[in-house]
DNA sequence: AATGAATGAGAGTTCATTCAT
DNA sequence: CATGAATGAACTCTCATTCAT
């Protein structure tokens, strides 16, 4: 019965299956981690120890730290692109119901919000151009075949504006979540009563905007 | 004719004034390095030297590297914010021309765009409380100010609407911007034709994103 | 009427009188914050403000910071000696008369004692020759007359015993200041019971110890 | 026959024995730094290469340097307290030749008092609590035991006595040595013969000064 | 005499990465 | 495959001291 949380050394992973749950094992580490800090990068060294491993195996799945955030956000994003296709084909079709219902979700996706923040501003600007490649490669064939479904239920859409939609609603969702969750020394700060105006919870800005962004590509 | 470039020792700034003047000159030290390194934060005694002072210099006028930064971003906000009321009072208030116009003044503030992606997702996480509240404070009043003239200038807004599109607006051209701007390592990788889509370039898509909010927030 | 504390340029000290004034007031301000902050020895900035002048003005009086805390030493060594000089002529010889009286008369000396015990592990480390020279010639000449006001009164001693016996004793006094006046950091470990037997309070293991020194060299 | 001060990378410590080893090693490399300085506590980085190794590695032995320093001192105490205490087993019980005994060792243990006379002054004033307690617990634990011996050898002693007169004792041995062994800056200020009497030699006041706590506690 | 802006050496610590075992 | 000891670059910030004004 394997135990991750003992000490003994863990069993080696062989075959491509086993290698596979291990780095899936390391990602969630990382996941973890990066999620109870509330958006501190973790140093590999936690990570690894976290996953029950030691530092230099994770070195053995991710050629960088950088890497592997990336290879996280690279997971997260796949989710969640996954989760608007399915609701795009089964759901209302209605901007507003459109808009609310995203919010919800980008509601439960604290992680990946807070990994794009940091991903697209900081991480990306340290890793090696292999890394960077893979993960544009992946996000950007979700995000295409989004798009296509996107322009599928929206005859209105004309050719290539079903990603721009995307890339703008990905891009104000993100951009909305950085001002919305300021970092733990921030937090203090901007809950007082005079910053209100400027931190009007990430729900009730984007919703609004997303509808606006919708409503508007629709109506072209 | 004084020699800024030489290793003698600067004049001492004396006064207010000639204080506020050194400030500035750090400051825009910061920012050159800044611009040039495209988007890499430069380390403090980077800064002093293109200022032509030493290390210990610039922490007579800011408590902390990031203090520095913060106040650079606080410049370049206010001036952007500067720059979108005169144009609301003397401009057309036609949607696609303010977007239109908006485009076109955001491509000559990369500086502003790539400070603002980090100082929110990083910078900020690593700062005294004070300094955010400086920060904050400085930022949150320009932008009521602004709103409030938005209010005005589009009397179709409910009072409190204009903060909000001011936000998502920013929200999104941080956010478009950060999609847009990959760092130097990403950059060789995204201009391959097959990310073409997800590289739409910052411009384009950033025009009718805005537009899309602005007219959403008026049709309300 | 003059006023320390404002914030106006102090007047310029002109002639011996006024000169020694306000070295005495530099002395006074490093005291105070030496002895407020528990024997932590103030940055220079400190004592000039506390003495209401600036950083460079402490120069003017003060060849080096280290000098300036071996002045101070200097003084409060002079003013023990002095004390102990009158107890001496005015007092019992009984010995352990001297070591109670001499206990009670540390306790207010806290100053001296901590002091004491930084310049001679420390401070003497850094200074210029000539201070080090100025601050022995100043105490060596304090404990001669002292020692020979001590084999005055005690007839027992033979000649050079009385320095040494004030040796002996200052030494065991600051010696047990170390080790019974752990810094901040020490204190909240020391005062657990378990180490109460090496934390017995300088009071109750100074007294018996002069008693101790004092009684051998008078029985030799 | 292997090479100390190649530039190859050391061997890698395995093991608890080896690991035990390899801080030995620094705390040696430590030590002579320390000694031939006169003592000047060394920087981390001279330790390590003195080592042999590189900086980064002496963290991975001691969680700070002030910790590195204070577990030198605990070293160089047991030592001190293991001779101390072979000595009391087999040596004689007579006040004067303790006091020559202890001389002479002491004089082999310069290391020792002057880093003594650092650690009580400066040192513990900047440790991590943690690094004090397992400090004090060390240095408390080897002192109450010959405390315990010193009371047993002594049966003149009431309970507690032992552990006092110790106290006095190493009080009294660096406190005389911080006042007989000035720092270079000042050896060649004290060595001029007007300041012979404050300076006769450390040897000469500590033997009468031994002898005396002594006396005193055993005529009690 | 007084000022205080400018200096810059200096040191401790972290942590991603490597590689011998 | 896994390990974890070793590496060492990187970086911030302090503060005693100087000297032009």
């Amino acid at each position: 019965m394997p135990d991750t949380t003992s000490t003994a050394r863990p069993r080696r992973a062989r075959g491509d299956e086993e290698k596979a749950a291990r780095r899936q094992a390391i990602l969630e580490a990382a996941r973890d981690l990066f999620a109870e800090s509330g958006g501190e990068v973790p140093s590999v060294d936690q990570v690894a120890r976290r996953a029950g491993l030691a530092k230099g195996t994770v070195y053995l799945y991710f050629g960088a730290k950088e890497e592997m955030f990336l290879a996280l956000l690279t997971q997260e994003l796949g989710d969640w692109i996954g989760s608007i296709a399915e609701a795009l084909e089964t759901g209302a079709l209605d901007a507003e119901k459109i808009a609310d219902w995203m919010t919800r979700d980008l509601l439960e996706r604290t992680v990946m919000l807070r990994l794009a923040a940091q991903c697209h501003g900081t991480l990306e600007r340290q890793v090696p151009e292999a890394a960077v490649v893979a993960f544009k490669q992946a996000t950007s064939g979700g995000l295409s075949q989004l798009g296509e479904l996107v322009e599928d239920r929206f005859p209105g859409l004309k050719p290539g504006e079903g990603p721009t939609l995307l890339l703008q609603t990905y891009a104000l969702v993100i951009g909305l979540w950085q001002l919305a969750d300021p970092p733990k020394a921030a937090r203090a700060v901007v809950s007082r009563p005079e910053f209100a105006k400027f931190r009007p919870d990430f729900a009730s800005s984007v919703r609004p905007g997303i509808a606006a962004l919708l409503k508007a590509a629709l109506d072209n």
